[in-house]
DNA sequence: AAAAAAATGAGATAAATTCTCATTTATACT
DNA sequence: AGTATAAATGAGAATTTATCTCATTTTTTT
């Protein structure tokens, strides 16, 4: 048997989410500023979505309310932001980085939990040919498509139980 | 050639509309009130998916503003309601009828336009086994789901063009 | 380093929804 | 049918969520 030693340097990992933050800032033409930094790292903090709420508490007033919103509303217009709602019509937002995959959603209705997840290759290219035939029938141009599930999580949640 | 007579009797359809309002509320243990039966008959007028907005107006101020989301939280909870919510974040309700077949929707980005539409058995045979997957993968106990299509009518719209 | 352009903070404003409570309406019970 | 009781409604106040305004600060350009 072996034992590991992790390390966790939270300065490393700080510093990378503030490097990332600015490329994602610098690729897309968009002037780094620090609420955009601090708004981005807090959204790198969970890969899941997260509500407005969740990102006030976690800049804890040191970017203003007026300012996340209009920060997340320039993330939306150079596309690495995607925002939606929840069942109970909370508004969730999570980051879609260059890697991120092709993904659906899961809501947990005890907890409020929203997991993301994939479906298989299988389902998607079925899925693709359904909308084929929904754009014929309705002489509609599909550009985008999720697919939902709500439920409940029975015990593996840290949220509820 | 045959020319067909076809004699529309709005106060037929209207009786008809208020009957099976009334239907929907004694079927559910719910008082029968001239709000609630003015409130499904509004949205009973259309098919496809409403917006608040549109409720009100064609209600014209025959019901109380918080009459109408009392109204619409009580026929949430008897189940006959589904409330959700267009991409650009407007609130939308629909009747679901107990002749309701089970759809998903589909957006228009232009004209706002909601639709209802049916997918394959093929594919929401696909779409139940992904869902056992899911549950097992995560543990949840998953009750219902939907999938979104988002797109532009090309030209068929009424709305639009 | 200075000038120009863009972004920010603080609070006002707007829109959507919920809440409060006095009055009205529906239901249950003679 | 008529009355008592319970429930629902209307009107507007309050709350919540998001956007807007504009003076000040920060970033970018030169």
């Amino acid at each position: 048997m072996r034992i590991y030693l992790i390390f966790f340097d939270t300065a490393f990992y700080n510093k990378n989410m503030s490097e990332s933050s600015r490329k994602i800032l610098s690729d897309h033409n968009v002037s780094i500023t620090n609420p955009r930094i601090l708004v981005l790292e807090a959204l790198m903090e969970s890969q899941n979505p997260q509500t407005i709420d969740d990102l006030q508490k976690k800049l804890q007033n040191k970017v203003a309310k007026s300012t996340l919103y209009r920060v997340l509303g320039d993330l939306k217009k150079i596309n690495v932001l995607h925002e939606f709602t929840s069942p109970d019509n909370t508004t969730v937002v999570e980051l879609l980085l260059h890697d991120a995959e092709h993904h659906h959603h899961l809501f947990c209705g005890d907890c409020g939990e929203i997991i993301d997840v994939g479906l298989s290759d299988e389902f998607e290219k079925l899925l693709s040919e359904e909308i084929k035939k929904i754009e014929r029938k309705f002489n509609f141009h599909i550009n985008d498509h999720r697919v939902e599930m709500f439920g409940t999580c029975t015990d593996q949640c840290s949220n509820c139980k």
